[in-house]
DNA sequence: GGTAGACCTGGACGC
DNA sequence: GCGTCCAGGTCTACC
């Protein structure tokens, strides 16, 4: 067996922090982020073994070190390189991004700051439950109904009874949506299930959907037939999928783009996407970063 | 295609 | 401490 520290390399400009706070998905386990060590932890099922694995940037050049808390086959290196390179977006190329944003007093901060890269989990599975889990609640709403799913029905790291894995389809699947419901998720538990289940039953191939070359309105018609998914999680999924066609619209764009262009008058979507059309298709990650006038 | 009401939970508020 | 109201996206029924 090999050792459990592997480095992989990252195309410039990086940072493991901008990648890590690019927006609340750290704050969700099984994600975990030390500001104090610049480490990301997230705790894996890799090749279905439970390992929580330790991320922190190379000094030397760009790219992160990744450290799995047991020793790891090649195999599971391989996996687990694969993963967390799809989880920061290692080799992501935002070189057309950074050439509009140097035009844009407004974008200008993400080239310094290494901005552009949205933190994905482990699959787009896990991506998708938890957008689902973002709509009409609050944050603190959604932290508890996906600790509730992790803790109760994620596999079990073998050292720790605390840390568990994000549950996998067939481990929803096989969940009374009853059970759900009762667990916070509420009207939101038959969704779930009916995903997971839907996955399982082989009636829905969600990861074929991160490697798909169809076109950005095609995919979106994917989400937007899943139950529990209207414009705001489509667009933010599609995010997460690298395409930024469209702006996430939810209660803080309102509040945002009426502050910004509006002088804090109410605002409807249409309102919204002219703000950010000019982007194109950048225009989700131009919403995504934009440096508001007021918080 | 557009609109109204229901869904579920937690926080804020008034008494 | 209790009850009421409201915010947060999406679904469904209806026009």
């Amino acid at each position: 067996m090999a050792t459990g520290s592997f480095s992989l390399p990252a195309r410039e400009p990086f940072e493991l922090a901008s990648v890590a706070l690019s927006h609340g998905w750290v704050q969700l386990k099984p994600f975990d982020y030390d500001p104090e060590a610049h480490a990301l932890t997230y705790v894996a099922s890799v090749n279905g073994a439970v390992t929580q694995v330790t991320i922190t940037e190379l000094v030397d050049r760009p790219g992160v070190s990744v450290t799995g808390d047991r020793r790891l086959s090649p195999s599971a290196r391989s996996a687990l390189g694969s993963q967390v390179t799809w989880m920061l977006g290692l080799d992501q190329d935002l070189a057309h991004f950074y050439e509009l944003a140097r035009g844009e007093p407004k974008l200008a901060h993400v080239i310094d700051g290494a901005h552009g890269r949205i933190l994905r989990s482990g699959s787009f599975f896990e991506d998708t439950v938890k957008t689902i889990l973002t709509t009409n609640t609050s944050w603190a709403g959604t932290k508890r109904m996906v600790a509730a799913l992790v803790d109760r029905h994620g596999s079990q790291h073998p050292a720790d009874a605390d840390r568990h894995a994000f549950p996998t389809p067939a481990q929803l699947a096989a969940v009374d949506p009853a059970e759900l419901r009762e667990a916070g998720l509420g009207y939101r538990a038959p969704y779930i299930s009916e995903l997971a289940r839907s996955i399982v039953a082989g009636e829905t191939d969600l990861e074929g959907v991160c490697e798909s070359t169809a076109g950005t309105d095609e995919i979106r018609k994917r989400l937007l037939a899943i139950k529990g998914i209207g414009g705001y999680a489509a667009a933010v999924l599609l995010m997460l999928l690298e395409r930024y066609d469209f702006v996430p619209i939810d209660s803080w764009a309102r509040t945002m783009v009426s502050r910004e262009w509006h002088d804090g008058e109410p605002v409807g979507d249409a309102e919204i996407k002219a703000a950010f059309e000019r982007w194109g298709t950048w225009q989700g990650l131009a919403y995504w970063f934009w440096a508001w006038s007021q918080a």
